[in-house]
Order: C-alpha cells, then structure tokens, then sequence
DNA sequence: AACGGGATTCACT
DNA sequence: GTGAATCCCGTTT
C-alpha cells in the first residue's frame, strides 16, 4: 500500500550516454519543485535535447566555455538555468557524463499538483495551457530561476519522479524539430524535440 | 566600456 | 502575423 508513489530519479539516469533517448524517456514522468514550502509538480509533456559539443544549437557547442555554461560541464543530475530575452529563466537538466555538456530542456508540463500556487506566481486567474507550456512559463509557474543554477536533481528543491500509473502509447510521443535555433544551420533540423501529442500542454505543434 | 543578441511571451493588428 | 519587452552575458574595442 503507498508503495512507489513517490520514487525520485537517480543521478545514474541522468549520467547516461544519450541525451536523445533521455529527452524521450522523460515524457510523461513527474517533475516536482518544493519553492519556499510551495509543492508543485506535473507530468512533463515537451523535451528538447542539446547536445554538448557536436551540436550547433547547444550552448556548449564546440566546448564553449563560460561562467554561463560552466555547469553544463557537470556530472549529468544538476540544472543549468539560464535567462533568455532578458525575461525568461529558461530550465534544463545536464545529463552524460563530466565534460560532455549535454543537456535537456523542459518546454512544457501538465500540472498536477499545487495549481493555484502556479495560477499566483503566473498571476492568472483560470488554468489553461498557457500556465505551463512554454519554457519561461513552465519555469515561471514552478518557480525555478537562476537560483537553482547548479541544483542537484537528487536534492529537495527540484526533482524527478517515475510515474508509472501515467500509461501512454508510444504513438501519442511526436518527435520533431526544436524550436528557436534557426542560427544552427543544419543542426535546427535535427529532431530532438518530445511531446506528448495527447496532452494540450504543448507549447507548439 | 560599449555593443549586440537571445533554446520567449504577450499584446495588438 | 508582427513587434516590443528586457537584461545578462559573451565578445569586441
């Protein structure tokens, strides 16, 4: 009874070699954050992955290294957080082993609990889709910034859980192109992008 | 010290 | 569909 209701990700998930099949693999698991004793979690439904060296969209490309993306350099299991367009904290998490710089970012989620702490921080009245797909807005909601640049995902701030009473087929993931990386040249065609093609939490189809 | 741009979002036309 | 908001950081001077 109550048994596995809570399982939290270890560091050996994250420290895989693939960040292509991580990506994948972390649709429809639960992604939690414990803010300032504020609880909120929710089924992840749009991964993007990055990676390290290879990868012209990464930040990391070709083993750029800077007190921005010096985390990313970490054992996979810490975040790297960033802000875009001045406006958004924009999370992922690094994975892979030291030095390789891969990294994976959370685009969208569908909310499961703490609701109407994220309608506060998103200053929303009503839930819709827009509370947590997109980037920004899915950081926003779970109120995870550059304070968490570096935090460990086995740690109690933010973390991962299995959850296997969340049953999907493997037609509902669309796999695609990532989104706002037309500098990338031939890279921006990869398809590196996961979602849930069931859930409306999406940020874009 | 200055400059330019970004893994976005939202309001507006 | 278009453009503004907004600021940190990496690069260049």
């Amino acid at each position: 009874m109550n048994k596995n209701l809570s399982k939290k990700i270890p560091a050996s998930y994250y420290q895989q070699e693939d960040v292509v099949a991580i990506a994948k693999d972390l649709i429809g698991k639960k992604i939690v954050s414990n803010i300032n004793d504020q609880l909120t979690s929710g089924i992840i439904t749009e991964t993007e992955a990055y990676r390290g060296y290879d990868d012209k969209a990464c930040h990391a490309h070709l083993g750029k290294f800077t007190d921005r993306t010096k985390v990313m350099y970490e054992d996979g299991g810490v975040a790297y957080v960033y802000l875009c367009y001045g406006i958004h904290n924009l999370f992922n998490i690094i994975t892979n082993s030291k030095d390789q710089a891969d990294a994976i970012l959370i685009r969208a989620v569908e909310p499961v609990d703490g609701v109407e702490v994220m309608l506060e921080r998103r200053n929303k009245l009503k839930l819709d889709k827009t509370l947590t797909s997109g980037p920004g807005n899915f950081s926003k909601a779970f109120a995870l910034d550059k304070s968490h640049y570096g935090a460990f995902l086995t740690g109690d701030l933010v973390w991962i859980e299995e959850n296997d009473q969340f049953r999907f087929r493997e037609s509902e993931i669309t796999t695609t192109t990532r989104i706002g990386i037309d500098y990338a040249q031939e890279d921006k065609d990869l398809p590196w992008r996961f979602y849930l093609n069931t859930s409306k939490f999406i940020s874009k189809r």
